[in-house]
DNA sequence: TTCTACTTGAGATTGAGTCTCAATAAGAAT
DNA sequence: ATTCTTATTGAGACTCAATCTCAAGTAGAA
């Protein structure tokens, strides 16, 4: 695992460009988000750790989902039921999502036409586009009633 | 304003429908969100009324506002600041949102590439598509230093 | 090893939104 | 118009994720 490594180095970095101390909860932190690929929510992350018999206050593992959002480590996800989601942002590129209103499951998708939309209508409004949002709710492929699916 | 009289007989009905009274607070939000086109948050409409010496409570408002979402009098949206803005949906297409992060303004945009491409991504993914946001963040034309764009 | 400033954790706080329940009111029946 | 049943309202309690507070602890430079 030396990829781990050599994020752990950035992050080491990124800490002490923002005169940030390297603590052992920031690194068990970031240690489980880079062993996920998951959209986990604070206390997900909270109980993960736990799991390994590292104990982190909540309040830490927001401070420090906030500093590790800012530096580029991971994505915050405000799917719209009150609680963040967290994701490991370093081997994906831009993606958005689409959430079973079922089971709850995040699926990720790419779209360059969309992308491409989307400048050219800020464009079109003088709007000076920073970041996006686009979600798809409904109903994956493993929440539907497994009917006739072969046929079509 | 027959319009609007056309409206409350329509959500009369809708009423009656699922047994639910006519109340003087239902009508008075509703009037309220009929004469607006903004994307107010409940205070600003308990606000409103308030200015019209209508006092309705805020929990009212609330449950108020769920009904006339359920009937479609009225769209809720969230734009992930922690509180869930109301437009009125009546005289309108079906439409996503460019949000100012300057000055918090909502503007509306209609694209239907877009919309064909989610409906092409979600059968692409056998994802059964249910509803969207869509949100661009950025700058709007008002909030952006004036320099120049008469050039261009 | 010392020292200072940053960090942590426990618990308090926040705030939008929901819930509770006694008092009130809609509206059907008479 | 009156009665009666049941929905509705409002005040305030409650929820719950997220943030804040502050005393105790720790990183890391000197």
């Amino acid at each position: 695992m030396e990829i781990i490594a050599e994020h752990i180095d950035r992050f080491k970095e990124a800490l002490k460009d923002e005169d940030l101390r390297l603590t052992s909860q920031r690194l068990a932190i970031l240690e489980d988000i880079l062993g996920s690929d998951e959209h986990r929510e604070c206390d997900d992350i909270f109980l993960s750790l736990k799991r390994k018999q590292l104990s982190v206050s909540r309040a830490t593992i927001y401070r420090t989902l906030d500093i590790l959002e800012i530096v580029g480590f991971v994505r915050k996800l405000n799917i719209g039921d009150g609680r963040f989601r967290y994701e490991n942002k370093l081997p994906k590129p831009n993606h958005d999502h689409m959430i079973c209103l079922e089971c709850g499951k995040i699926l990720e998708f790419v779209d360059y036409e969309i992308e491409a939309r989307q400048v050219h209508l800020a464009k079109q409004h003088n709007f000076k586009l920073v970041r996006h949002i686009h979600q798809l709710f409904g109903i994956c492929e493993d929440c539907q009633p497994a009917t006739a699916n072969k046929g079509v």
